[in-house]
DNA sequence: TAATTATTATACTTTATTTGTCTATTTAAA
DNA sequence: TTTAAATAGACAAATAAAGTATAATAATTA
């Protein structure tokens, strides 16, 4: 008689709602390029060919859409993350796919989008950010750890210093004069990689 | 007695005016990254770090600043092409430089920009820009007429055919798979040249 | 130094844009 | 055909941006 699926709202099909999906997509890319103060409403839909009323059918509002859009990007990167981790390749090319990614910078985060959310303290977006993001720095280093586990990672490192590390040493990476001393990119990663894998030590 | 200095205003004194250059210099960055719709006067003025009063000493509106922004731009890009153009390398030399030019980007004009000048009729912005493109136009090709009077690009050649061939054309040199055919971009570069001043004949 | 001029900060009014809601219609799906 | 989903357009309310006025400060210059 009373079937509770008509009044409970079905919250979480939006997921596979084509539109839904155009909105978050459009408003990824305008979001990246602009962050999210120079973006409005009407624009999303535009690009995203849906009415402002599916709009908001979907998103309270364009603020509630901006931390959708920062809870993806970072489930999506900590699956890239964790993808390279459980590989069962060897520890130095893990660290190779590693550098690899950040260097590409498929993984960042865009600037534009960040400054709303921490600068302008008007948006609210800052708290949450700060909150997802130590979530986010907590799974990293529990994956880490299960490298440590694992054994390919020595267990007396501390690996907090090494995320704070491999933040810093990403735009050296990138200097034109280092890149000169290998013959290819690839082969900078892949000595970096064994660096920080092996340190200077002789392999036994 | 009457000093005219005193009533006149002294217009183009502004040039030199260390507040008014930041602005153009600010503005620019802005106007590239987001277009003129997104940026704000108050944004500029931050930026800049100079106050609105002063910007509204310098231009009326965000408009005509905006078509400043352009006009030094376009201005700027002539004397580029012109001082490659009268410089006294080879003719092959002159076109590398060109395409290395056209290449680096650094004389094109951000997408975001023109989008505002193009498409957002509302801003009335069209028009100005046709008209400055078509001045820009006539120069550049004048300047190319000065080589064909100077005898190293030949007198039976249509101008305006190369102005809209090179436009053409600069995609295709960033073709991934035909930049592997050679050992460097300069080399690609180089060829490319080559073909356009001499065509596929033997030199003799 | 005093006088002049340029610049700023702030507050404020006006104007324009953006938001979010409400309809009446159209389109798509069951 | 009925029901649900989506749209276009109009709209009031809220917010943001533009542009002006004023008084206070800093920088120049005579």
């Amino acid at each position: 008689m009373c079937d509770f699926n008509n009044i409970i709202p079905l919250m979480e099909n939006f997921k596979n709602n084509k539109k839904y999906i155009a909105i978050l997509n459009t408003s990824r890319e305008l979001f990246w390029k602009h962050g999210v103060r120079r973006v409005t409403v009407e624009e999303i839909c535009r690009e995203a060919k849906t009415s402002k009323m599916t709009f908001y059918r979907f998103f309270p509002d364009k603020i509630e859409l901006a931390k959708k859009v920062l809870d993806l990007f970072y489930e999506e990167s900590l699956l890239n993350f964790r993808k390279i981790i459980r590989d069962d390749s060897s520890a130095s090319v893990k660290m190779q796919k590693m550098i690899q990614m950040k260097l590409e910078g498929s993984n960042e985060i865009s600037n534009e989008f960040i400054q709303d959310f921490l600068i302008s303290a008007n948006l609210g977006l800052t708290s949450y950010f700060e909150e997802k993001l130590k979530v986010i720095w907590a799974a990293g280093i529990k994956e880490f750890k299960l490298g440590q586990d694992e054994g390919w990672i020595r267990k007396d490192l501390n690996i907090e210093f090494l995320f704070f590390f491999s933040q810093k040493i990403i735009p050296v990476l990138n200097d034109k004069d280092l890149l000169n001393l290998f013959s290819s990119p690839q082969d900078l990663i892949v000595e970096v990689a064994n660096l920080i894998i092996y340190g200077i030590a002789p392999k036994e």
